[in-house]
DNA sequence: TAAATAGTTCAATATATTTTGAACTATAAA
DNA sequence: TTTATAGTTCAAAATATATTGAACTATTTA
């Protein structure tokens, strides 16, 4: 049988979602959406962290082309959710997997 | 009663670790100090991965400093091996500790 | 001793990542 | 319909990482 294909949005490599884990701004925004534990939207968390909006749009971006993070736009605002799968599959796995 | 102090080489941090890990080379020392599963010295995977001694250097000091191997020199060579515990507390349970 | 080997250090270069502000799009509110 | 708000894009500048070769230390072998 066909292995299932991941609904892959452009490819997540391990590379590239260890390298949006290794940096101090991404890992705010991460603990803020699990403390949070729903939907936020970016100019919140932004704040709640103070960042520049220009910074905040490159930090979710990648965040999001990693995989960590799902996004979904509504009207003004692109609201944010940890993607947990990604963390279960790249991160608590890792080692397994290698 | 008072915390165990880790006794930690220098104070290893969850971003150091990301870091060492994002990096393509680093990577693949760790599969080979995966697979082989006993201590190897340096020049060995250097030459299985095809690096120069300078660049091994580099990646095998950045990996010690992040905790990721232990290293042990014997007379010319210096034999590293995976160093698991830094795995288990900074990877697998990344997300449970966020 | 001389030559070879394993690794480190250094400074230079190359490359990648992050931050910034200005200009932009799209929606919402006055 | 002007003004405000949320977010994006762009190019420039700042900063951080990685690669290189030459010179080095220490150990081993001839």
């Amino acid at each position: 049988m066909k292995e299932k294909e991941e609904s892959r949005s452009s490819e997540v490599t391990q590379i590239m979602v260890f390298k949006a884990l290794s940096d101090p701004v991404r890992l705010q925004i991460i603990q803020y959406l699990k403390r949070t534990n729903h939907e936020v939207a970016c100019g919140e968390v932004g704040s709640a962290i103070n960042i520049s909006k220009t910074s905040g749009s490159y930090h979710f971006k990648l965040l999001q082309s990693a995989g960590l993070i799902t996004a979904r736009k509504e009207a003004r605002e692109k609201y944010v959710t940890l993607n947990r799968q990604t963390f279960d599959k790249f991160v608590s796995n890792f080692y397994e997997n290698l």
